[in-house]
DNA sequence: TTATACCCTCTGAAA
DNA sequence: GAGGGTATAA
């Protein structure tokens, strides 16, 4: 006699029983209580042989498929799915497509013959080609997929489930010895279970006698991960005969707050197929009606929500009792900063690896194998290592021009006796740290000894026993157990760590990190979570800020992968995009109640009404519906917090600074990169894909062109000979398919010698833009006359055109440039050497201008001094100051030469 | 009413 | 990089 308990997720899981072995421990003892995948996962162990696999197949994650199929990539003939700069990230989504085909039991040949019938139904549509045709291009993929995990006896998440449906349906052996085992089956958050899990469920319990679930489709929050809209809908017809009952009695929240999410749910597409709320309110009337407070700008909104935590607080309700709900994580993590900076104790972790004491160490990590230690510049900021910025720069120049090797650095101190007595203590301190450490150490075993005995860090928090220095010893606890627990591989440990923490964060795999381990519980501070988190929780006070259009419900993103028509259970009649597409409103109407009916006393929704341009912000348009039953303050009380740390460096510039054009384009990118790269001048090392190192070599060559032969053309077998040196010294001349970039970068540089061909040559000269504070050099990479005896100024991309490429300030950089030069028919034209094509730049007059003033301000701002912090989830991992990027050391400096 | 410019934002479980 | 919102110009 057995009772099957399934949940759709771990903690979940862990939760029941807990509280069974302590209420009910004969009970407890005749379940199993698990997740769908465990449960998956023990048929997959028990019935191996039938799957042809071994006992004990190894599971892959998405970071280790993306590893298995990178290579593979360029091999495979893709068109749209071809982002060679970063092979990873079209993988990445491409695995997503793959594992949603996977919720919904869908192997690679079902997939090709999905994609199949859309291209031939395409007919002269030329739209819905294309979209048939990336399927097409997916299903490729998926078939590689399949092949290598076959090969390599592996599994991966999606198998889980799917395995075993595809077994248990087909074999009447396996669903007798499941049927025979299990007499009950129990489903909890039945709305969150795939398609795959429900026909799991289907084989082994039949027609559903012994199955009973409970679920509400109101809270259907992640459908985006294949929980399937249809199941609640379709109980009754996956089901027969099944009988549904409807929960009357509200236990956790005061009728105020009942009331709300009831009105609620009046509105939400949800409520369609399911059966109306009718909710008794056990604890009664609280007396305390929800509030929404409306104030100017985002940064008024943190201090009005600190506010409201502290005189609740005050009022007896402690900070572990009240959360704050949000709908990502981004903005997560700037309330977790503002409200920390307003002095309100938070339980967020964040991004790991954005921390500063995490960043701290990974920059130490750095210095153990970089020859010139930038990482220095983020060390001396650690308490008791400080040294001044002009210092550390000293120290820095001093190794380049050395061209000093690893560790070298850890002398400096005695080769530059004009450093400060000051200086001296806090290099030697830093060195201290690497006393005995070799570059090819285990990273593990050096951040543990920094950790617990050379910094003391762990003595350090563990004494403060304040919430913030409890997160940070729970960051650090996180980060080491992270660090253990690396798959092994060729090269320097260190390397490939801080190489694998890069990838982790580009592709959103470090999610798992933000997990908090359960000894958090016990710390006194207000609970910050996603509301996708928040799920299955209560809270005596709930907070919601953003409640502003675009807030929440957030934009409708589309993934950049979509399914091919048919593949979701339940979308007949639609495209795989329709199918997407129309699941995401009911899903934030969704989200919006699941953070609403968290709340047992009191809720306080908070928006704010300007943006920072200045332009109004209206309110979320799920207001309405609940706004005559949430109170308004007129003047809500804000508690204000100590200022941002200033980002402006006090430069002193020996000379009038001159910058190109990609400099002042990379400042608008990010400024305080632009301090590091080209006024700090730290370089650093850049993890470079084939695919870039390939464009190096076409770069390099194009250089040798313009100086070697800006007026003449080269000899085949002289183009040959560089070329062949320029891939030898930084082509990527050892990877697997070699070759094949190879005979790209070639092409690229024969249709540069194709398009020089045209015309007669003259050598360039260099433009330039003047500013009182600064000027912009311009070198264009050629100038000549056009059909109308205009100048034609002319710049070279390796790349492709982006649709809005000429919206990038090089150009106009470029434009004004040559417009001052030659007069107003002067006219920028760009090459690009992939597509083959060349462009005549275009820009609005409007856009031209506030350009214009952008490049000004842009002068002006370097020369004063002023790179703040730009943090950007895409840009951050592939920058090359990524670990030292943050606080400053103290100090002005002076640039003598730039 | 329509086109354009610019700003803001981008979730995540499963062994 | 793209979708969606707000404001402004046409």
């Amino acid at each position: 006699m057995s009772i099957l308990v399934l949940t759709y997720s771990n903690k979940a899981a862990n939760e029941l029983s807990e509280r069974l072995a302590a209420n009910n421990p004969t009970a407890a003892a005749a379940m199993w209580i698990g997740t769908f995948h465990a449960f998956g996962l023990d048929i997959v162990r028990r019935f191996h042989d039938k799957l042809g696999l071994p006992p004990d197949p190894r599971l892959v994650d998405r970071s280790e498929a993306i590893e298995l199929l990178e290579d593979e990539l360029p091999r495979l003939p893709l068109r749209h799915y071809r982002n060679l700069w970063d092979p990873a990230l079209d993988l990445s989504d491409m695995l997503h497509a793959i594992s949603r085909a996977k919720d919904e039991v869908i192997d690679a040949a079902r997939y090709r013959t999905l994609a199949q019938a859309m291209a031939d139904n395409a007919g002269h549509d030329e739209e819905a080609a294309m979209r048939a045709e990336k399927c097409l291009e997916v299903a490729l993929l998926f078939e590689t997929y399949e092949r290598l995990m076959a090969a390599g006896h592996l599994i991966d998440f999606g198998d889980l489930v799917a395995l075993p449906v595809r077994l248990v349906e087909t074999d009447a052996e396996v669903r007798a010895a499941l049927k025979a085992r299990h007499q009950h089956v129990l489903v909890d958050e039945y709305q969150d279970v795939n398609r795959a899990s429900v026909r799991l469920l289907r084989a082994i319990v039949g027609d559903g006698r012994n199955l009973w679930v409970v679920g509400d489709a109101r809270q259907s929050i992640y459908r985006f991960r294949g929980a399937s809209a249809t199941n609640m809908a379709h109980f009754a017809v996956d089901f027969p005969g099944a009988q549904v009952r409807q929960l009357g009695v509200n236990y956790r929240s005061g009728r105020e707050v009942i009331e709300v999410f009831t009105a609620f749910s009046g509105a939400m597409k949800a409520s369609a197929g399911a059966l109306p709320l009718q909710l008794t309110a056990d604890r009664g009337v609280l007396n305390a009606r929800p509030e929404f407070r409306v104030v100017r700008s985002t940064e008024d909104e943190i201090s009005a929500v600190a506010a409201v935590i502290q005189e609740q607080q005050e009022a007896g309700i402690p900070y572990r009792r009240q959360a704050l709900l949000c709908a990502s994580n981004a903005r997560l993590s700037d309330i977790a900063e503002g409200l920390e900076a307003r002095g309100i104790p938070v339980l967020h972790l964040g991004s790991l690896f954005e921390r500063p004491e995490i960043k701290d160490l990974l920059a130490l990590l750095s210095m153990l194998t970089d020859p010139y230690a930038v990482g220095l510049v983020r060390a001396v900021t650690m308490s008791a290592h400080e040294m001044p910025l002009q210092e550390v720069m000293q120290i820095i120049g001093h190794l380049r021009e050395n061209k000093a090797a690893a560790l070298d650095w850890r002398q400096a101190g005695a080769e530059l006796p004009s450093l400060a007595t000051e200086s001296q203590t806090a290099l030697s301190r830093v060195a201290d740290l690497f006393t005995g450490l070799n570059p090819m150490g285990n990273p593990w075993t050096i951040l543990t000894m920094w950790v617990i005995d050379r910094l003391g860090l762990a003595k350090t928090l563990h004494l403060a026993r304040d919430p913030r220095s409890r997160m940070k010893g729970l960051a650090l606890w996180q980060f080491l157990n992270f660090c253990r627990r690396q798959p092994s591989g060729a090269g320097i440990p260190s390397v490939r760590l801080l190489d694998r923490i890069r990838r982790l964060v580009l592709l959103s795999e470090d999610r798992g990190l933000r997990q908090l381990p359960g000894v958090a519980e016990g710390i006194d501070a207000v609970r910050l979570m996603t509301i996708h988190g928040s799920k299955g929780l209560e809270f005596d006070i709930v907070h919601i800020p953003g409640m502003v259009t675009s807030g929440l419900p957030r934009n409708n993103m589309a993934p950049r992968c979509v399914p091919p028509d048919g593949l979701i259970h339940g979308s007949q009649g639609l495209t795989g995009l329709e199918a997407i597409k129309t699941g995401h409103d009911e899903e934030e109407e969704c989200l919006f109640f699941v953070a609403l009916s968290r709340a047992r006393d009191r809720l306080f929704l908070y928006a704010s009404s300007v943006q920072a341009d200045g332009k109004v912000r209206n309110p979320s348009k799920f207001i309405p519906a609940i706004n005559h039953l949430l109170v308004h303050p007129a003047n809500p009380a804000q508690r204000s917090g100590a200022a941002r740390p200033a980002t402006t460096v006090g430069i002193t510039w020996e000379e009038k600074p001159v910058w190109t054009e990609n400099q002042v384009n990379l400042f608008e990118r990010c400024p305080r990169r632009f301090l590091y790269t080209h006024v700090l001048k730290l370089g650093g090392r850049r993890t470079e894909t084939a695919f870039m190192k390939m464009h190096n070599v076409v770069s390099d060559l194009f250089d040798w062109l313009k100086t070697v032969h800006e007026t003449t053309t080269p000899s085949d077998s002289e183009l040959s000979f560089r070329f062949e040196e320029a891939w030898q010294a930084k082509g990527a001349a050892d990877h697997g398919y070699a070759e094949d970039y190879r005979r790209i970068g070639r092409r690229l540089i024969d249709y540069l010698i194709e398009t020089r061909s045209n015309g007669v040559r003259s050598p360039v000269a260099p433009l330039s833009l003047g500013w009182a504070e600064g000027d912009i050099l311009v070198k264009p990479d050629s100038v000549a006359r056009g059909e109308r005896g205009q100048v034609v100024v002319g710049r070279v991309k390796t790349g492709k055109p982006r649709s809005n490429a000429f919206d990038d300030i090089e150009y106009t950089i470029l434009h004004l440039a040559a417009v001052q030069a030659y007069g107003g028919q002067a006219q920028v034209e760009v090459t690009y050497l992939t597509s083959e094509t060349t462009e005549p730049m275009s820009i609005s007059a409007k856009k031209l201008e506030t350009r214009r003033q952008k490049v000004q301000n842009i002068v002006q701002r370097v020369r004063s001094g002023d790179f703040p912090l730009q943090a950007e989830a895409r840009a951050c991992p592939r920058c090359p100051s990524f670990f030292i990027c943050g606080e400053l050391p103290d100090g002005a400096v002076t640039i003598k030469k730039l």
